[in-house]
DNA sequence: CTGAAAGCGCTTACAG
DNA sequence: CTGAAAGCGCTTACAG
């Protein structure tokens, strides 16, 4: 029926589309354009691809062909034929996440540039159904995996890097075939904190992320080697638990609150918790930052527009997104990628003042 | 290479791989379930697509088969013989939007539930781009296309739909393969103004959206409505252009201060706007609701914790992606969607005070 | 109800 | 350097 209903169309319509209108609809065949230059398929199909030599006049009359006919090659007939379907499977754990909805902008673009396309599934924060995505995205013959702080184990992605080059961001691991992309969070976490203790404060609260979190512990890390190296003790009665929403931010300072902990400065593992801090202290008619400075990390887009615009360390999502896709790129080419991403920055804004 | 890569791979660890693991690398074929149930693949490709009667032991065989093996039709080989390719374009503005994010999630499963692929593409606002976008999705083969609030003209859509089931948001257009889900923003503008009205506010500054969205002259005529039902006329120096970002929200109310205009509350047409709006109060020293009621629209995510909480009308972007995603499924089961989003519900919160 | 065969649009050994 | 041919894994008229 699709094959019929496809004639139709060319029938009716077939002689007044011009090319462009009529690659989109994928009516161009490489054997047309064969046809066309007077050459074989494969000759078409080995110039299009760069996949061996062909002499000038060959190229000229193909190259001339596929700009007349638009001729658009069919990812899917490629991927069927060759193996390789010019597109990427990204595994996110929420595509509607704040967070890295900058890194799936950054890869989006950077594949796009050359041709290629994400497919983006979520995770769901589950390794059951991260690996489902998985089989899905490989069933659909993705050429690469960009695995965006997956929870599957180490073992289990460099089980799917032996067959499929995969990129991980949020995590340190080696093997072949698979590139790690990592964020220094316990740096990080260390210039928040050495931030606010420059500022004046001793008494620094620290709500964690996600206890399951790589990221997690290093910026708790991060915060500990600052205060030590001030010469301040580590006080565990200042830590309070957090998993990385709004909604644990806010009852983690309720509960600071409710215990009577003395605090001057709050330092929550990522600026959701921040934001859920700032709305809790603002319920207790507690004000930022005249009476507790408040820090966040990752610099989300809407840092900048929360009340007061959240001091915070950048996370260069964006950047990393695009660095993933290159990465992913290269391993394709068979090269072997070396980009780093930048070192963290604090940025500050209006939520943190001096205790002087 | 690929081939021989698969194959060295097949005969090193073949035997001790289970089904489930082979199937997610594609090694299981429709042929080899055939071989297995005895009998031919077009049968086992009938019974697969119930695309025809068949008998019940061969259907059992074949059944069996399928669960032994852990076959797992390739969707790619599928698009390129059937022209299905389980996959669905869904063109949104930006792949980060913070507004579009919940539409895409209940696209993402919705659609997923019936074992279909979202391919996630961002149209930039920009006709062009987007008019690309959708070539490149139809080279990909898509079977049908979910287009969130695009910039792509009405005829330029209804010519896609001509070949393509289209599920349209944002506008009202009606064309054959084509369903438009549309929400209320009229009421949902009067809402919100009437709300502020109810409060007893009567200088109600209005804050616009992109003029070039529908969506946003809608909002407007729903404050204007509601003014006028309350006998109070409508200012046109109440009115500051926005363009749906942050940045313009804030500007608008500066303009408003500047301008010496007397208002006690302010409308922004979406919730973005009022952050913007928010923080530029928040530096002028002006307090939310103390000395100025502040309303947005959309509900976004952010707005229960943005301080204070934003009273805002809810739009029900998750439920709409739901929905565009079902409507999509009953156009490709040639049935006509006949599903509604539901009226705009107004949602108080801690923005807005009474005058009195 | 069911099979053999052709075809979807490419790619890639295999032979010149 | 270049073609003819087989094949990727399915679907679907076409014949029983």
């Amino acid at each position: 029926m699709a094959r019929k209903t496809a004639n139709a169309t060319t029938a009716v319509t077939g002689r007044r589309r011009h090319a462009a209108a009529a690659a989109a609809e994928g009516k161009v065949t490489l054997e047309m354009v064969a046809a066309a230059a007077g050459v074989s398929p494969s000759t078409v199909s080995r110039i299009l691809n760069g996949t061996a030599v062909v002499s000038d006049d060959k190229r000229a009359a193909v190259d001339e062909a596929v700009a007349r006919l638009g001729f658009v090659p069919n990812p899917v007939a490629r991927g069927l034929a060759g193996g390789r379907t010019l597109s990427i499977g990204v595994v996110t754990q929420a595509i509607d996440s704040p967070f890295y909805g900058g890194a799936l902008r950054g890869i989006e673009e950077e594949l796009g540039r050359v041709g290629y396309s994400p497919l983006f599934v979520s995770g769901h924060w589950n390794a059951a159904h991260e690996a489902r995505c998985i089989d899905t995205l490989r069933s659909r013959r993705v050429d690469g995996l960009i695995v965006l702080d997956g929870r599957l184990g180490d073992a289990a992605l460099s089980a799917v890097a032996q067959s499929l080059p995969v990129v991980v961001t949020g995590r340190a691991l080696k093997a072949p075939a698979l590139y790690a992309l990592h964020f220094d969070n316990f740096e990080g976490g260390r210039l928040a904190t050495h931030h606010l203790l420059s500022l004046g404060h001793r008494r620094i609260a620290f709500i964690t992320g996600d206890p399951r979190h790589a990221d997690s512990k290093e910026r708790q890390r991060g915060y500990r080697a600052a205060l030590e190296a001030a010469g301040l003790a580590f006080d565990p009665a200042l830590v309070v638990p957090g998993n990385y929403t709004e909604d644990s931010g806010r009852m983690a300072v309720e509960r600071l609150l409710d215990g009577r902990q003395a605090f001057t400065a709050i330092f929550a593992a990522n600026d959701q918790m921040a934001f859920g801090a700032a709305l809790a202290l603002h319920r207790r008619r507690l004000h930022v930052p005249g009476d507790v400075s408040l820090v966040g990390f990752d610099d989300l887009q809407t840092a900048v527009y929360s009340i007061p615009p959240l001091s915070t360390v950048h996370h260069p999502v964006y950047g990393l997104g695009q660095l993933a896709a290159s990465a992913m790129l290269q391993l394709l080419a068979g090269e072997t990628p070396t980009a780093e991403l930048p070192a963290p920055r604090f940025i500050v804004r209006e939520s943190t003042r001096s205790t002087l």
